[in-house]
DNA sequence: CTAGTTGCAAAGAGTTTGCATGGCG
DNA sequence: CGCCATGCAAACTCTTTGCAACTAG
């Protein structure tokens, strides 16, 4: 069990991930960190978050586009993540399970394949976003 | 209409690439075509295979850990790319998307999400992977 | 001969690591 | 004071681009 020091930047950096509804980016938050006057190195941003997601705070997801972001786990925490994303804002919501458990089962069924429910992401357009 | 030439690297990754039941990386291409004595060199798999999904005979898809992988497409040619994909071997199955389209329509009616059917895919085990 | 192709080297983008300095406790 | 954290520079990986040489048609 290694100790850890509280610090300027790790505060500033939980700060700021708190301030995200949805998901963001590493360039997102490293920006954001450092439109103030108090900076944040790029390297301590990777290690703050990587450690974040290594202690199960953040969930780490890639883009269709490989690009990878990130999300607070607790906004998102059901038995698994069964998320919808917004390919326009990145919004994140929660797909009631029911639906999937249906579609697991007919996957095993029809195809032996057993989907991994802990995971799923599907992506589409949000509500705002098709306005 | 650009021409096009045939040329040797051309022929080699072109059959290289239908020895792929699933999925490969540019890695993996890349690598089987230089084991034989005739070489390819990298630039030029990366430039072939980028036009080979500008003109949609390979698809492009980004794994969970942000690797490119690319399959071709006229073993996937539904309306659209409702994938199962087995994490453990590759393997891309076609799900039927009646059940997609009942999914579908169920988030669009519950949660106001539409999602995108053109592009679906699922992660999981296949039958032979979870002997 | 002419235009597309190749592949090396270089340039980028994104991320991690080494190391000396700095700061928490 | 000891140990962890920080941040710069460097190293790495993956991919694209510039350019001169090459080659199909």
């Amino acid at each position: 069990m290694r100790n850890s020091y509280k610090t300027r930047q790790k505060g500033l950096i939980e700060h700021s991930i708190k301030e995200y509804k949805n998901e963001f980016t590493i360039k997102e938050l490293f920006t954001s960190l450092n439109k103030q006057d108090q900076t944040v190195g790029l390297t301590t941003v990777y290690r703050a978050v990587n450690s974040l997601v290594k202690d199960h705070v953040l969930v780490k997801t890639i883009g269709r586009d490989g690009t990878p972001y990130y999300h607070i786990v607790e906004k998102c925490s059901h038995d698994g993540h069964c998320l919808l994303k917004c390919e326009s804002c990145g919004k994140l919501t929660h797909a009631d399970c029911g639906e999937i458990n249906t579609l697991s089962k007919h996957f095993i069924k029809k195809h032996h394949f057993k989907i991994d429910q802990k995971d799923i992401t599907i992506y589409g357009m949000c509500e705002e976003c098709r306005k």
